[in-house]
DNA sequence: TCAACAATTAGACTTTAGTCGAAGCCCGGC
DNA sequence: GCCGGGCTTCGACTAAAGTCTAATTGTTGA
């Protein structure tokens, strides 16, 4: 039988690369490229359970870890592993508290990305160094910067929607100075100036976005 | 003898993507990728010239258009096929000004794509559909919208940079009310309310970056 | 030549963004 | 318990962003 894999994510050209990389790395393979969260739920229900489903965190029609709680609800003994440009300890701990098999940061060598997935198949897990806590740079080449809040986070994923700060303070539920003192904070830590500097930050260093509603 | 082409593109995933393309599309063939102007410059003179570069529109260290008009100097006999998400008549038109041998958009199929380069590679030229100024949308899938003036390009690039109105108005010589009218402008056009969503539309459409201080 | 139109420029004004200081809250260590 | 430190909250203030109106320039076509 064909070893099954589905690669979730909203970019083609990321879709292609990691599929060539899987047909470098497992042999009698089977892969099913998706591009959003919705076209892999139906490419779950339609086809016998997959093998390994490698998903992005940053799918469209998601919000960052929502796709894999939702899928390890539903499919428990699912293999995921999560591929994710943002190694941060706080979301490489919720991942694998969420129960991902493995998360694999973008900035990692292909040699070495094909080795974690040939682990995981095999049924091992796999996560990158540092999940203590610490603040240092899990094994990645994005500079290092504090880790952000989670309130912080919520409004920079607001942010990064281009939601002026009135939006925000109403879909947060607090008020407009709150927002603004939030957004200091983010600027500094993220070493901008202003809002516009701090999406295209988030957008170089592919912070995760969170859902806003219940922060989970 | 083998038919070397350059894939010039900051873009890892691109590159390779083109380079499968490539692949699939011409036999005895030799690619080289480099991820920017400086690369670029080197394997030229390195080597005996290629058959084709393929040059992305978005090089880092270079500003739109001053990468082929650089290239074009120095090597005038060299086929440059434009790459390039945003087919805006404008820019296909001072591409074509300029001296490249193709352009091709990004949203282009790849089967398309296959059949533009081997047309390049045979001495033609080959650029969009609809060049003649008309603001109809040249062949991609991108929403259509007006497009933006000389000036209010080089503040939406000042604008991508995170610039604050202040600095814009220094660089460009006018007044902060002037930089503010072309805001004003480029929301309309873009259909967004502040400049954080300018920015993000600017990259969700992929608007070309131009040189600023002479606005070549 | 001159009207017509678009692009660029700018001042005055309103709205939003961003800073600063400070208070309350929550949680783990002593 | 209670203390300390980080997180969250907020008001008041300054700075910047964004709108509106309008004058000027440049270009095209009758």
């Amino acid at each position: 039988m064909a070893t099954r894999i589905i690669v979730a994510d909203d970019h083609p050209l990321f879709r292609d690369a990691i599929t060539h990389l899987l047909e470098r790395t497992v042999a009698n393979l089977e892969v099913i490229q998706v591009d959003s969260f919705d076209a892999l739920g139906k490419a779950l229900s339609a086809n016998t359970l997959p093998s390994l489903v490698l998903l992005d965190l940053k799918l469209s029609d998601t919000q960052g870890m929502d796709g894999l709680l939702i899928l390890k609800k539903q499919y428990a003994s699912l293999p995921v592993l999560i591929i994710s440009a943002y190694d941060d300890s706080s979301v490489v701990n919720m991942a694998m508290q969420y129960g991902a098999s493995g998360f694999v940061p973008k900035s990692l060598e292909m040699d070495r990305m094909a080795e974690v997935i040939t682990a995981v198949l095999a049924g091992d897990m796999w996560f990158p160094e540092a999940i203590d806590g610490g603040a240092q740079d899990g094994g990645g080449g994005t500079p290092e910067f504090e880790d952000l809040t989670p309130a912080q986070l919520k409004v920079l994923t607001l942010l990064r929607e281009g939601k002026p700060s009135k939006e925000m303070a109403a879909i947060m539920r607090v008020t407009e100075a709150t927002i603004k003192a939030h957004l200091t904070e983010i600027f500094r830590k993220l070493r901008v100036r202003n809002r516009t500097q701090a999406v295209l930050a988030a957008k170089e260093l592919d912070l995760p976005e969170v859902n806003v509603i219940d922060g989970r």
